[in-house]
DNA sequence: CTGTGGGCAACGTGCCGACAA
DNA sequence: TTGTCGGCACGTTGCCCACAG
């Protein structure tokens, strides 16, 4: 077993995660997607699957899975979060024995908590951190204004338990928070730059918490390529999967949240609530939740544009990403083209805006692409 | 392809590699062990296979392979050097058709070159580094004695033909040759502490060339465990050899002279003579080279104490470390209790020191343990 | 021949309020 | 409210030689 490191605390590492990520909860049901998992070697890899993986016949696109364990790991060089999941995959008879009780533990964000985006002066070597006055007030214990300045100690653990010390004083005209000493060390230390995020939490037992998000457009861990071949990473993931559905044993699974492009082991419950009660049709209308630059929730737009396979040699009648996209503002292009059923929230289409033909077309069966003429007309039509 | 990254200059890999690493020919014929691959991903990841990992019955291990292509890389973050192999399974009756001219590219260490353990003065923000007398006089272009005092600036390309700057000067009482400005960027840049090492090239066309080894002791790249479990690495290797063997296809593979504890690309010339041409038998004396903490070469004495499967559930009658042995000098104990055929050097065993009785035994069947009494007798009588 | 350490100058780090966005 | 800057003190870096192993 991998299980001799220790879990991290769950609170900083879901406020590290980020608001948008939620995990599955432990023992309860999920499907797992062999396609997202290689989707993730490719990106910590930035090398694409190509044309030499074998082909696994008997691994079906997604396995449907009894979530045994999770734990929660922070890589000791970079702070990167990440999970560790036990999974299982279970007969066909097995999976209407118990269903899950929810869909995901919680992901709410601490209450007593911030998280600031590192400015220039922030990370560089001239000065300390400044810290918001709401931030402050909310997390850092109340200073004494009797002292002049008023300042204090403060002690931080982050997600290694590694204790950080920092001055934090109340001066300058005007007043404002900052913590000078000990901070640059912290910076140089995790090796932060403008951009990168710090956040603070103060737990239940009144002891302060720190964590960082580097910012999103920063290379993540890139996997050192000297060990492994991707090939060998890719055929790894797929032979491990394909292992443990044919001997229904268990295997192991790693989620990076912010390196992967999307989640790989979803909730069953969300899956089918997705699947069957979903009716999905070109130029439906959507809307998807992404994490902004701030680190603060954004929904977006969308419209599908078509439906079909995303590998149909290797993944025939796949639901992983079969969807294919377009986005209302095409300003920010880094959004998917192609997503799958349960990222998007379905939107009631508007059939003021819409011509009622196109709006109530009989569905096509999934998974075949129809003529996309009146979807055309109808999105031009639209702006 | 994972061909987009460029190789690097031979030279300087084979001399950062150290002396005892040999790479075989491009188009020979070599043998490839999966356990040897295995135990280099061991290795890297610091986990030790377990039991989840499939058995894959239809995989040999070991695969007479053409070696279609061998590209030199370095770590971008710490400078690691591996070489990615393109093998090729080959049938059983190509295997004669053309043997293979010769048994390892050149491996010699350049001539203009020196290599310098750091020291803690080199390495400490005091001061520069101290450049041994010989070496600088050997490798560096000749200082123009009139200038007082006499200095040049020197510009050395790193693998990643990055170029650092050094100013060179002779000086101080005694006269000495140093490095000063430029050098403790270079130290940082890379991370070096005392007992790391640094070489210097000079090659062909008079440009400089350097490069670095850390230290031994020290833990080379730990591979960030984040991406992928170890079982599916170790799957990885394993599947992927399987899938070239079933279909003759070419495979990747990573070697990491300084992690993996032994080559498991080996020139199938060498390996031949070295099985077909040694009698192999308990009791067997030998030796083997090893690298010094100087970087130097140094032959060790050892007997053979056993012949016997490595891992007989998995592995049955491999070749791979099968063999069992003792070391004269008990002191230094980082030497290998398992160590394979073709590694060692067998010695003619010298009569005088050993009892006919025991020298002279008929040879057991290889895979056969027998009893041991005999030789701990010889052993004893050997101290 | 070369590793370490004292002396000393130059430079960078880091704390402060001023100012303005 | 908070990001950046000039001012300034102090600690570190880095070049020099002396000395000794």
């Amino acid at each position: 077993m991998e299980g001799d490191r220790r879990s991290v605390n769950s609170e900083l590492w879901h406020a590290c995660a980020g608001p948008r990520i939620s995990l599955p909860s432990v023992g309860s049901l999920v499907v797992y997607f062999p396609q997202g998992h290689s989707e993730q070697v490719a990106a910590s890899t930035l090398k694409e699957v190509d044309g030499h993986i074998p082909n696994y016949p008997n691994l079906q696109s997604q396995l449907v899975c009894q979530l045994h364990n999770v734990a929660l790991h922070a890589d000791l060089e970079t702070d990167e979060v990440f999970a560790q999941m036990t999974l299982q995959p279970v007969n066909e008879q097995e999976k209407e024995l118990f269903l899950p009780p929810d869909v995901g533990t919680q992901n709410r964000q601490p209450n007593d908590f911030f998280c600031k985006t590192l400015t220039a002066s922030d990370t560089s070597t001239h000065g300390g951190f400044s810290v918001p006055r709401r931030a402050a007030e909310k997390v850092f214990p109340p200073l004494d204004f009797n002292k002049q300045p008023p300042a204090q100690e403060l002690r931080a653990k982050d997600l290694h338990d590694h204790v950080w010390v920092f001055r934090h004083i109340y001066r300058g005209q005007p007043k404002r928070h900052l913590l000078t000493t000990g901070w640059s060390v912290f910076v140089s230390a995790k090796r932060l730059v403008a951009g990168d995020s710090v956040l603070f939490i103060r737990d239940d037992k009144g002891q302060l918490l720190l964590g960082i998000r580097r910012a999103n457009s920063r290379q993540q861990t890139v996997m050192p390529s000297s060990v492994l071949s991707s090939d060998s990473m890719h055929i790894g993931v797929l032979a491990a999967a394909a292992h443990a559905a044919a001997t229904s044993s268990r295997f192991q699974v790693f989620y990076n949240p912010r390196t992967s492009p999307s989640e790989f082991v979803i909730p069953l419950s969300k899956y089918r609530k997705a699947v069957h009660f979903t009716q999905v049709s070109v130029g439906m209308r959507f809307r998807m939740v992404f994490e902004t630059e701030e680190s603060t929730l954004r929904r977006y737009m969308g419209t599908v544009t078509g439906i079909g396979d995303l590998d149909g040699s290797r993944w025939p009648g796949s639901k992983w990403r079969n969807l294919e996209v377009g986005w209302d503002e095409s300003s920010a292009g880094e959004r998917p083209r192609r997503v799958s059923l349960w990222e998007i929230e379905p939107v009631s289409t508007p059939f003021l805006i819409c011509p009622p033909a196109f709006a109530l077309r009989p569905k096509r069966p999934p998974g075949l692409l129809g003529d996309d003429n009146d979807l055309k007309r109808c999105l031009t039509w639209l702006r």
